[in-house]
RNA sequence: GCGCCUGUAGCUCAGCGGAUAGAGCAACGGACUUCUAAUCCGUUGGUCGCAGGUUCGAUUCCUGCCAGGCGCGCCA
């Protein structure tokens, strides 16, 4: 039995189910005009077995017969297959019962789970990984913030989804690349250029007026100060005003998105590129896929503008790509960046945005298709808005006045642990309020630590059998491992190759927070219910190997998370 | 007006078309001479927003309505 035994066990079964309704077919016990796809799910109750299928349910109509009696016939070919002589199959199938209006349970012996622990302990670091993404490259672009101010809460939010997604996608099997894009190039840029102007010359005392569409931040004025102690403010407000501008917008927006950076590295998140706009105009990348888009007859001229013709491509409006002044809008850019995408070879693009860019989605997927690229090769995520609560209260943000609760002053509060794990608490598409107080109490309301404690809990056992002389070796007879909580706790260790892999193809990575709270739950249960040192020889041994591989299944977790998987608490 | 997200226990939320709708918190009641009680066990708690439709079967899919949030540009 392979590291993936759910999966496995799931593919035996459905192979038994099917071969069973061909017999039947044969036999004439059914009719089986067409034979419906066979589904493997996992009971939600135990009672009702380890595996379970509603075959002969959703073949009531064609078969035009009671679903209970076509599960006995498939039941009864089932059994005669396993116990024929030549059968080779890795299950051990202890019984199948019918149950309910027609459901067909699978008990297996609990070999299957007593196996695990060895499996886990063997994969280590690689349970819980799969190569089903067949290296397939994949570009997840998140964060993305302007580089005209501080990351905020909502970017801490995408931060941590958008990394997590890309952890779970490297964990099976894709070749991930995390990207952030620069917005350093047009107006909003040049009113940062202007901005920090007023600030460099109030900081030296001048009577200066702050531009009414600047940025009112105090992070401008810490940049002012610092370019004065560094001794170059001078020299950039002495530069005619065009060149002054446009320097001072690149000196502001390169400290800025230095500081982003900073702060999402002390986040666990880590961008293997940081892909400038500036650099795109540069490269004439938006008069290039202009050209492509003409090339390809996908635009026209009406109005003095040239019109993308995205209602060919599923949009509900055709937009505007040059303005009738000639300038660009923001969606040429931007096209032209994910043609770049494109370009540098990946197959499949991700992006994460906020909700106000839904209306983004679209035209882009538009543009893609448009350049001749699958339609389904970029799919958009909407990372939705965050609510601070402290005290039960909201705590309000208004970025108008430059007031806003940031990132930094987050992690500062409640720490990346538990910021990263709250934010992963929600599907992405949902509004998520942050509860402050809960996220810093050091106690079992608050599942990070919840869930943490459990794995300093099992370190701490671990120690102290290395202390007793405890000697753990690679292959534990595990036959011993009986008890429910033994069994409950290992099937749920034996899901994570299944649900790191359902995760990431649904691009669902808060699935994971609630994995996690499970196996804590089912560890903490564990361990009030079975001693783990002390036992007889055998079951202590067989209790530590256990409390071992649930060490390894853990800390997977927890990376995958990006939490810290603490020895101690 | 149009579009997007959300509506499930007192609160915050899970729930690939399947069986008696779950978890945490809160409330209440229990469990420490034993590996961390930062834990565990139990109890209470539901017209799955409303109404139709598809289906053998709908909290899940479709339509309409109601409620809350967000957005709409030749801004970025």
């Amino acid at each position: 039995m392979g590291s993936n035994a759910v999966g496995l066990i799931k593919e035996a079964l459905q192979h038994l189910v099917e071969e069973a309704l061909q017999r039947a077919a044969r036999s004439g016990d059914l009719v089986c005009a067409e034979f419906p796809p066979v589904e493997i799910e996992v009971p939600k109750n135990k009672a009702h077995g380890d595996f379970a299928t509603a075959v002969a349910l959703s073949m009531a109509r064609s078969e035009k017969k009671a679903p209970r009696l076509i599960a006995e016939k498939i039941i009864a070919h089932a059994l005669a297959i396993l116990s024929a002589p030549s059968t080779t199959t890795p299950l051990r199938v202890e019984r199948i019962e019918l149950a309910g209006p027609g459901f067909i349970n699978f008990f297996l012996h609990p070999a299957w789970l007593q196996d695990q622990v060895r499996v886990i302990r063997q994969a280590d670091t690689a349970f819980g990984t799969s190569d089903i993404g067949g290296g397939e490259r994949v570009q997840v672009e998140f964060v993305s913030a302007n580089p005209t101010g501080p990351l905020n809460i909502v970017n801490a939010r995408a931060a941590a989804v958008g990394d997590t997604l890309a952890r779970l996608l490297a964990a099976t099997g894709f070749a991930v690349e995390r990207e952030f894009y620069v917005n350093d190039a047009g107006n909003q840029v040049l009113k940062l250029g202007r901005s920090l102007e007023a600030r460099l010359r109030q900081a030296a005392g001048e009577d200066c007026p702050f531009p009414a569409d600047g940025y009112p931040g105090a992070y401008l004025q810490d940049v002012a100060r610092a370019l004065w102690a560094a001794g170059v403010a001078g020299e950039l407000l002495a530069l005619p005003e065009e060149e002054r501008i446009e320097a001072l917008a690149q000196v502001a927006t390169e400290r800025i998105v230095a500081e982003q950076r900073a702060l999402l590295e002390r986040y666990g998140v880590h961008f293997d590129q940081w892909y400038h706009e500036r650099r795109l105009r540069a490269e004439k990348a938006p008069e290039a896929v202009l050209a492509l888009l003409q090339e390809r007859g996908t635009t026209y001229q009406a109005e003095g503008a040239i019109w993308f013709a995205s209602t060919r491509f599923g949009d509900d409006k055709d937009r505007v790509l040059v303005k009738s002044d000639g300038s660009y809008t923001y969606l040429l850019p931007d096209i032209a960046y994910h043609y770049s995408k494109l370009q540098r070879g990946f197959t499949k693009l991700l992006d994460l945005l906020g909700p106000d860019h839904h209306g983004y989605i679209a035209r882009l997927q538009a543009a893609v298709t448009a350049l001749g690229y699958p339609p389904d090769t970029l799919e958009v995520l909407i990372v939705q808005m965050v609510r601070l609560l402290r005290g039960g209260e909201q705590v309000r943000m208004s970025k108008r006045a430059g007031e806003f609760v940031t990132m930094a002053e987050l992690l500062d509060e409640v720490g990346t642990d538990a910021a990263r794990f709250f934010f992963l608490q929600r599907a992405c598409e949902s509004h998520l309020d942050f509860d402050l107080d809960l996220a810093k109490v050091q106690g079992n309301e608050n599942p990070v630590f919840y869930v943490q404690y459990a794995h300093a809990r099992i370190a701490s056992i671990l120690r102290q059998a290395k202390e007793l002389g405890y000697n753990l070796s690679d292959d534990v007879p595990t036959a011993s491992l009986q008890h429910p909580a033994e069994l409950a706790l290992l099937r749920r260790m034996a899901d994570l190759p299944d649900e790191v892999a359902s995760a990431a193809l649904a691009r669902e990575p808060h699935r994971l927070t609630y994995y996690a709270q499970d196996l804590a739950a089912l560890f903490h249960a564990f361990y009030t219910e079975c001693r783990v040192l002390g036992e007889e020889a055998e079951l202590s041994q067989a209790r530590l190997a256990l409390t071992d591989a649930a060490r390894i299944v853990l800390r997977n977790t927890l990376t995958l998370l990006g939490v810290t998987a603490p020895e101690r608490m």
